[in-house]
DNA sequence: ACGCTATCGTACCGTTTGGTACAAAAACTA
DNA sequence: TAGTTTTTGTACCAAACGGTACGATAGCGT
């Protein structure tokens, strides 16, 4: 999982995550049937470390500027964990996906985003948001500009200006 | 060029290009040298046919929220030509490109980035442009919100909700 | 200590990749 | 028409890919 969320998926071809891990083909094999069962395997790892942890956070009572800035901060800044995300990479790899890892990443997909649009009515009960847009149009928003920082930072851009267009984008959300 | 613009270059091996264009493996690499080669050779006419048309769009008289509007309802559109755009997949490509292709496209991002900070500048000398936000942060912005409506494009996402999308996001730039 | 079972990795499979040696064919000169 | 030069594609190369057959090894109950 962290050698794919740290390279990408395009980049690691089978035999080389076997030889990184050091682990024999027939044993990866055994243990995932495939490789798209291993990637699937992957996400789902990915999904419980650093899906559901944002999740909650966006299930929690604090403010949406806050949650946007904190979420911001985190995500641009420099981390015991590799920069980027490897939900993004697999969103972004689309179609080279093997069938079981595309389902998964759908499906999360969709989850995210249904969180969003239920954090940003949340918001609009609240009055911190801003009621000109739509619910669903500020979800897929939320969505677009999140994954828009990860791919930055995952291409190495330089984290003060993502940040400071990051800021720019969610700035039409709140109140 | 047109096969790289629709399929990607991920998806098209240089076997499988010959195939499509219906020409022998030495002929392509008599023509363009290498993979590399046929990839840059690509790129520059994507850039004659597409992006040199924008910037010269930019460099017009019409009104910022005018060109804005005009390139948006461009990209989202279903046009003659394939959705997305070749020089993002190959932003999105990084690592994969051999070193010609490379240098061409950060060549041709230095070059776009640059027309729209000047281009946010006029507008700010027109008092068309929030003088909140820095050129060079704005160019930056522009950049990345247009790459972002390509790549939901280039995935096939429902371009009302792209565009809905990209309204947002651009309208902080204007006043 | 033995025999059974379950686990493990070496060494291979066919296919595809980017790239090229070289002979056949075509075009031009005379 | 004969000889020369240029152009073209067949047929190959080594390497890497995802995936697996099968013999070697390890663990375990007795």
């Amino acid at each position: 999982m962290l050698n794919y969320w740290r390279h990408g998926l395009s980049r690691l071809s089978l035999n080389e995550v076997c030889r990184r891990v050091n682990i024999s083909k027939p044993a990866l094999y055994r243990e995932f049937g495939s490789e798209d069962g291993l990637q699937a395997a992957a996400l789902a790892l990915y999904r419980k470390l650093a899906v559901v942890p944002l999740l909650e956070l966006l299930g929690g009572p604090h403010a949406m500027a806050d949650v946007i800035e904190q979420a911001l901060v985190t995500m641009t800044s420099a981390r015991e964990v590799p920069a980027g995300c490897l939900f993004t990479r697999m969103r972004l790899a689309g179609p080279h996906l093997g069938p079981e890892t595309r389902t998964a990443v759908e499906q999360l997909e969709r989850e995210r985003r249904d969180a969003f649009v239920a954090w940003y009515r949340r918001g609009l009960a609240r009055n911190e948001a801003n009621p000109a847009i739509a619910a669903e149009t500020a979800g897929a928003y939320l969505d677009t500009q999140i994954t828009t920082v990860l791919v930055q930072m995952t291409s190495g851009e330089a984290p003060a200006l993502v940040l400071a267009q990051a800021r720019l984008a969610f700035s039409v959300l709140t109140t």
